[in-house]
DNA sequence: GACTGGTGCAACCATGGAGTTGCACATCGC
DNA sequence: GCGATGTGCAACTCCATGGTTGCACCAGTC
């Protein structure tokens, strides 16, 4: 995953509303009036945040006779936890070298 | 990690100014003028994302002489990674035991 | 002591996005 | 056929925030 990609899940992530909308869909899937049912925002709001969750790839649409159901991918988020481990590894590696550059070693 | 922290942090992940600028602390620590000079945008505008990132804990200030240096946190980073990947396999179980439901096992 | 480079603070602007309401349309059940 | 339910689209409001400029201030340096 490159941060092209990275940065708008993040991105996708960091709202409260779509986190709880996550957090709903990961316990079982469900459409977007379901959802509006549970949550404090209206459905149209829901809709929206499904689009961009969409977008990232975070959910996956499930048609069930007249209404479309969400549920979340758990291998996509795993997918990004693999990228940000990576990352955060090769920081601290550096950050390890850089300091040993210091220490004169 | 709970949710009330790990929405902000990916709020703060979230931007690709940001990111340009952990990525470069990543490689080395720098302070804002110094990145202001690699990046296209004014120092101020770096010294706020500074102050989110340090919000969230994802950069550590490192006063060296007169000025501020900035180092990533990568260690922060993989801590976030894995409380995505738990949450990330929770989902696939569920939907998995879902399935299994539905399909009379 | 004066100059310079690095910070911090404040005011300000503009865009994006989260949320709403309203309406039109499709589809399922009676 | 008709009502009810679920979606989708569009317009609109409002606030958060990413960005800017300008100024004041402090700490080294010559």
């Amino acid at each position: 995953m490159t941060s092209d990609t990275l940065v708008p899940t993040f991105a996708a992530l960091g709202d409260a509303t779509r986190w709880s909308i996550l957090v709903a869909l990961g316990e079982r899937p469900a459409s977007a009036s379901a959802l509006a049912e549970r949550l404090p925002v209206s459905r149209q709001a829901i809709a929206k945040h499904l689009a961009v969750l969409l977008e990232v790839g975070l959910v996956e649409p499930v048609p069930v006779g007249r209404e479309v159901r969400y549920r979340a991918l758990g291998a996509r988020l795993t997918q990004t936890a693999d990228a940000l481990a990576k990352v955060g590894a090769a920081w601290e590696r550096r950050l390890a070298t850089i300091k040993d550059i210091a220490e004169g070693l």
